[in-house]
Parts: structure tokens; sequence; C-alpha cells
DNA sequence: CCTACCGATCGGTAGG
DNA sequence: CCTACCGATCGGTAGG
């Protein structure tokens, strides 16, 4: 019964992506430790030792959570500036959007990286290699833009000078705050270029 | 016996500040969660149940613990700067400093700060009466460089966008990488001064 | 995916 | 500050 099964595979997918979202939420919300697999399997209607069932352990569920949340990231990013031509434009937009995935939507990506010390070295391998291809598409533009002398600086680790800025702003930024992300992209793209 | 009252308060303070210390550093390295009371006990070379002794909970240590780093960070940060008529100059030594209380030394305070999560409002509360002081020497010396035109954005958040340069550091930097603790004070200075 | 459960660990305490 | 211990919780599993 091939559509039966396939209907079935739809929907164990379905379970599992649910759990993986459930997880993202409460990982960076409450961090790794501190949130039980119990607050995860109640999160999306389960019982407790449900979730097993989706995932070995409580590592993969996370290793899962950060690589699932990367890829989308990535996805954004590259989709959103690819096209663009003029680099110093390209910049102002790739800041815009890491701010999207850094505060917008529900599972805050990039702050899950914090959780890695819960992974053993493997799985901290395969998240390096998704992290390091998003790591390389801000390179390559930066370097464009210090090609072309539009960069304020050219110390060496301007790329990570610039990811702390945007992320540490999980740290303070509020929806309802002062200032949108539009306006913290500004001020950011501002430092960097002239 | 007065004498022997005061050297037992003397040892007793010194235990607390052994205890102090070593709850620091792990809670940094391994996170609030991850660190066992017995692991903090073991580090100071006692058995499970006396860090009860001296903190009423795991909670008060990291308060406490964040308290003594963040006045002592604040100390530093005083002591270098407040002879130092020239704004300009005067925040390029308050970065190295800063780049100093996070990443030299075994305590990393500011990264303490992430876990304040763990903590109820009132510490929370008792914990911000201490950054807010650390927070407005910055932003006293950075409203003076706006006042005389010195800094290359007059964003409302650049005090903020400082912080997660210097702070986010901490994720990246190695004692023995390519850059000195000096190369990126210097970097993230270029950045905000012209 | 649930029920029922286990072994281990953990924060904290009593009593000295 | 130690010994001895408790109650609770947690990740994970067996068996269906």
């Amino acid at each position: 019964m091939p559509a039966g099964r396939k209907r079935q595979g739809t929907l164990e997918a379905n379970r599992r992506e649910e759990l993986l979202q459930a997880a993202a939420r409460l990982f960076v919300e409450k961090g790794f430790d501190a949130t039980t697999t119990r607050d995860i399997a109640e999160a999306v209607g389960m019982r407790s030792g449900s979730p097993f069932y989706h995932f070995r352990s409580k590592q993969e569920l996370l290793k899962a959570a950060m690589i699932a949340g990367l890829e989308t990231g990535y996805r954004r990013l590259q989709a959103a500036s690819e096209d663009i031509v003029d680099p110093a434009q390209r910049l102002r937009v790739m800041i815009r959007v890491h701010l999207g995935n850094l505060l917008e939507g529900d599972c805050q990506v990039p702050m899950l990286l914090y959780e890695s010390r819960a992974l053993d070295a493997a799985a901290r391998a395969e998240i390096a290699t998704v992290t390091d291809r998003y790591q390389e598409t801000w390179q390559a533009t930066l370097d464009e833009l210090a090609a072309i002398g539009k960069l304020r600086s050219s110390a060496a680790p301007l790329r990570l000078l610039l990811f702390g800025m945007l992320n540490w702003s999980s740290q303070w930024y509020r929806a309802d705050g002062a200032l949108s992300l539009d306006q913290i992209a500004a001020a950011a793209a501002d430092l960097l270029l002239m």
C-alpha cells in the first residue's frame, strides 16, 4: 500500500519537524541543560518517552535542530543576496537578513550555537560544516569590498567584529523597543562601509 | 579571643573566595546547569555538602560570583581610564581593559552574564545595578565623543554594537591565535572613531 | 507512539 | 566543614 506508507511517512516527518521546532525554541529560551526531554514532549503533545522514537538522544535533537535552523538561515541569506551586484548594497541586505535569522521567527538560530558545548566533537564538526559555508558567503563579500577600498577597516577579524555586533543584539533587542531591525542593520552597515 | 576569631574569619572568607572563583570558572566553562555543586566542591577540595555551609544555594553562588567579577572589572575600568582627559584615547583604553576583563584571567566576567536566566527576578535586579554602573561609564565617554563629532556613527545603540563586537570575541579569541588583544582592541576602536 | 519503569545524578539538609 | 542521606528529577529503555 504505497499511498498509505507515503502518508504515514509524511505524518512521521511532520511530527519530527514539530519536535525540532519545539526543541529549538526551548533550547534557546531556557538553555539545553535546563530543557528536559519531557518539556519538549509536552510542547508537542507527546508523552515523556516518545521523543526517543524520533531521536536517539537529547543531543541528537539539539544537533538536528541546529543544522535545520542553520540551513534555513543560509537559504534565506543566499536567496536575498545572490543577485545583488553592488557589494555594498549586498552587504546591507545580508546584514538585514542575518538580523532576521537571529531575531525574527521563534527559533533564533545563531543563538542555538551557544549550546554547542553540550555536544561531542563529532557533532560539533558536523555543525562546523554548515556554519563555515555561512561564514564563507560573508567573507567573499567583505573581500570584494576591501578590494575596492569600501571598508573602513581592513583588520583581519572584521567579519568576527561584525558578527559580534549583530549576534549580541539578541541580548538586548526587543520587538516592541525603540529600534527596528532596519535601523539596527543600517547602523551596523554604516560603521563598516565608507 | 578577638585575635582567634579574626583569624578564623579570615580563613572562612578565603574559603568563600576560593569557592567563588572556582564556581565562576566552571560556570563559564560548562554553563550553570551543567556544573554541579559537587564539581565546585571538588575544585576547592571540599566534600559535596560543604559549599552549602558558605552559600545557601547554587543560585546564591552564581549571583555572588557574578557580582564579585563585575565589581573587579568595574574597578579595573575606572582605575585605567578615569585620569585620561582625551576621550578618544580614553575609549581606546577602556576597550582594551574590557577585552582584558573578558579574556584575560580565568573568570571571563561578562560571559557569566549569559547565565542570568538561571536566577530569579530579585537576583537579576541586584546584578542589573552593577552592570548599569559599568554601562554608564561607557555611555558618558561615548556621549563626550559624539558631542565633539568624533564618532563615525551617532546611532542610538552604538554602545550596544560596540559591546557586541567585544563580547563576541570570547567565542573565537584564542590566546595562542594570530590576533593579540591589543590588535583586536585597535580594530574595534578604529571602526568607531574618526 | 504510550505505559511503566530503572539507574543515576543532583541540590540540599540534619546532625555532629 | 564532613558523613550520611533524602526526595525529586531526568535521560533513556523495554515491550507492546
